[in-house]
RNA sequence: GGCCCCUUGGUCAAGUGGUUAAGACACCGCCCUUUCACGGCGGCGACACGGGUUCGAAUCCCGUAGGGGUCACCA
């Protein structure tokens, strides 16, 4: 078999999103693991829909993700231009080719026009379809309307009565009728090619083997397949790929509030890239078996097209949350800071240019969190308490601090840590011992007074580690401040 | 509506004619932790429905229902 060549072509019309994501990664997948090569190319034929900086956003969260790519728009290629719009003169060509050949022909159909016939069959309740009136155009009428100033676009001729089956990697085979397909714009009338002629030109001429898509491209199959007869080229294979869909079981929109679909908002929320690596390879695909953690490279290793599932996948947050911790608990502590601190500088809990001390304080502060973390944003709220300055007791604590013998424990404790020299956790849980044997109280008598005390919540990590934390010096005003 | 695709617990998902129908997330309970979390153990809970084929069907066939995708001079 000739070597593997898949592609993953975005359009720069927005930043990366989770779906898109996907289907780069799993050509990523397919291509690693046959040892072919993976392409990056750049579907900006709609210039009215590109965005600024849309192009780089793709490739810069595609590589934080750890994909890297063999040819693209940056690392060039022996098949380049990668960017359509830099290939205009290469379709242009093959346009004109399929004129010449009867494969297509020019329209001079306005939009207007166009839109009031599929108005005009809507409300008769049929499907909007192009009528094919200037199939059989004339020279001299063509020459007429030309000359009224219109431009054409140029329309592929479908054939009639063809059934156009291909094979689907995911869902086998799988078969189109062409009275089903009207004539299709391949060229505008501005001369910029569209998305259903581009795609099977760069396909082609960049020797692509296998093309792993989203399932909203089946319907297009069809179309580009009988470019491709057409030219007399030979297709690559298709997969389609089910779509990522959410909690209501619909196609994931952009503007969907309910889940987070950019992989930069990821980021920017302090999530591992190869967690949601990880997690967005088992959307719509499973190795089988019981593991579900596993590194980019045993994923590279085990990747298999035919286990790519048929149904749509819902996007389940919290399983990625959970995804999220299992590596969080596994990182370095240097590492699960880098994601923490800038959240907490960003709520002003540290300043910008943080002294020794804050850093040394904020590190401790993560690590006692890095087993419950999920994400590094998540810091802010779970080490709140870690951050006031004055406590207000909330009801809870009031009960706590309201019990007969909290007076009592609270300046036995006080006297015990009087004493200390290192405020470290085992002298804590020393004196804490100490505090128990003179006061004969234990347990959540003795620990819940103190804590409440001390921290103001009736939960949080280890009692020792986190009065160390906070300090000998607030630790008894605190319990001062109580007492009297 | 036409065309195409899909259908195992709330969610993901294993399963390819014979299984007590895995596992994970979520949820609930217990244990661990003198709190919380992490972790451990356990529980809840599924083959959409109806017909076939077969000694035997989650698995094969047909139909029904439900869901989704798509019908642009977007990609």
């Amino acid at each position: 078999m000739a070597d593997i060549r898949v592609r993953y072509a975005p359009s720069p019309t927005g930043h990366l999103h989770i779906g898109n994501a996907r289907t780069a990664l799993f050509n990523y997948l397919f291509a690693r693991n046959q040892n072919g090569k993976f392409i990056i190319r750049i579907e900006d034929t709609d210039r009215k829909r590109n965005i600024e900086g849309g192009e780089k956003s793709q490739l810069k969260y595609l590589r934080w993700l750890g994909i890297d790519w063999d040819e693209s728009v940056d690392v060039g290629g022996e098949y380049g231009p990668y960017r359509q719009s830099e290939r205009l003169d290469i379709y242009q060509k093959y346009a004109k080719k399929l004129l010449e050949t009867g494969h297509a022909y020019k329209c001079y159909c306005t939009e207007e026009e166009l839109e009031r016939e599929r108005e005009e069959q809507r409300a008769r309740g049929i499907v909007p379809h192009y009528s094919g009136k200037c199939r059989h155009l004339t020279k001299e009428e063509q020459e007429r309307l030309e000359k009224e100033g219109r431009k054409p676009n140029i329309r592929f001729k479908v054939p009639e009565g063809k059934v156009v089956t291909f094979n689907d990697m995911v869902k086998g085979e799988v078969s189109f009728e062409t009275k089903d397909i009207s004539d299709f714009v391949i060229v505008k009338s501005d001369g910029w090619p569209l998305y259903n002629f581009a795609v099977v030109i760069d396909d082609h001429l960049m020797k692509i083997t296998h093309v792993l898509r989203g399932d909203d491209h089946i319907s297009n199959t069809p179309k580009q397949i009988l470019i491709y007869e057409a030219l007399g080229w030979e297709p690559p294979i298709f997969g389609h790929m089910t779509l990522i869909v959410n909690e209501q079981h619909k196609k994931l929109s952009k503007r969907d509030e309910t889940i987070i679909q950019f992989i930069e908002q990821y980021e920017e929320l302090g999530y591992l890239p190869e967690a949601l690596f990880n997690f967005i390879a088992f959307l719509g695909w499973s190795p089988g078996g019981e593991r579900e953690i596993f590194s980019r490279e045993e994923l590279i290793e085990i990747f298999d097209p035919k286990r790519l599932s048929k149904s749509p996948a819902v996007f389940d947050q919290k399983k990625l949350l959970w995804m999220n911790n299992q590596y969080m608990k596994k990182q370095d502590l240097d590492r699960v800071v880098e994601l923490a601190l800038p959240h907490l500088i960003k709520a002003g809990k540290i300043s910008e240019k943080p002294t020794p001390e804050e850093l040394e304080f904020a590190r401790g502060v993560i690590a006692l969190y890095q087993d419950q973390m999920s994400y590094g944003a998540e810091i802010v709220e779970l080490s709140e308490i870690f951050f006031r300055d004055d406590i207000e007791y909330d009801e809870e604590c009031q009960q706590v601090l309201n019990e007969e013998h909290t007076p009592e424990v609270l300046r036995t404790f006080l006297q015990e840590i009087e004493g200390i020299e290192n405020f470290e956790r085992d002298e804590i849980k020393a004196a804490l011992k100490r505090t128990q044997k003179a006061s004969g109280y234990k347990g959540k008598k003795l620990f819940m007074p103190i804590r409440v005390a001390v921290t103001g919540a009736t939960h949080g990590p280890d009692i020792a580690s986190s009065l160390a934390l906070i300090g000998k010096e607030k630790t008894m005003t605190r319990i001062k401040k109580l007492l009297n």
